[in-house]
DNA sequence: CTGATGACTATAG
DNA sequence: CCTATAGCCATCA
């Protein structure tokens, strides 16, 4: 797989988490069909042009924690868009167990069945 | 080729 | 909760 296709399938996934919801960079790579891709989601979604509408700010660790230095502007950028769609922060951290998506079964399996046709 | 980097993760103390 | 440590892996200089 190159780099645009591990790209492109990256940013599908993030673009398929609802809102109102988070998934952590393991998650994302897990659904993309990038194993062990955590850290290329983070490298790809720095890569993003601007203007992209992706919804990269869904995008967290699998702690919980937003990955930006708190205080900093991607930091409060996130927490600003997380809670304008009721996601709560608190202290840089999202409850995993309550925000966490977790995506059901027929959606996992045609993602599944995507990858075996590429 | 080599070593450094980083929007990561899991584990141990 | 925090720090340390060790994996991880595509990119980049």
């Amino acid at each position: 797989m190159n780099r645009a296709e591990r790209a492109r399938r990256i940013t599908a996934a993030v673009a398929d988490i609802p809102h109102g919801s988070v998934a952590s960079y393991g998650q994302v790579a897990e659904i993309a069909g990038v194993p062990r891709g955590a850290r290329q989601v983070g490298y790809v979604l720095r890569q993003l042009p601007d203007g992209h509408g992706l919804p990269w700010h869904r995008v967290i660790t699998a702690s919980g924690r937003i990955a930006f230095p708190e205080g900093s502007d991607a930091f409060r950028e996130q927490v600003r868009r997380l809670e304008a769609e009721d996601v709560r922060v608190r202290r840089g951290r999202v409850d995993m167990l309550e925000f966490r998506w977790q995506p059901d079964l027929d959606e996992l399996i045609w993602k599944r069945a995507m990858d075996e046709e590429d």
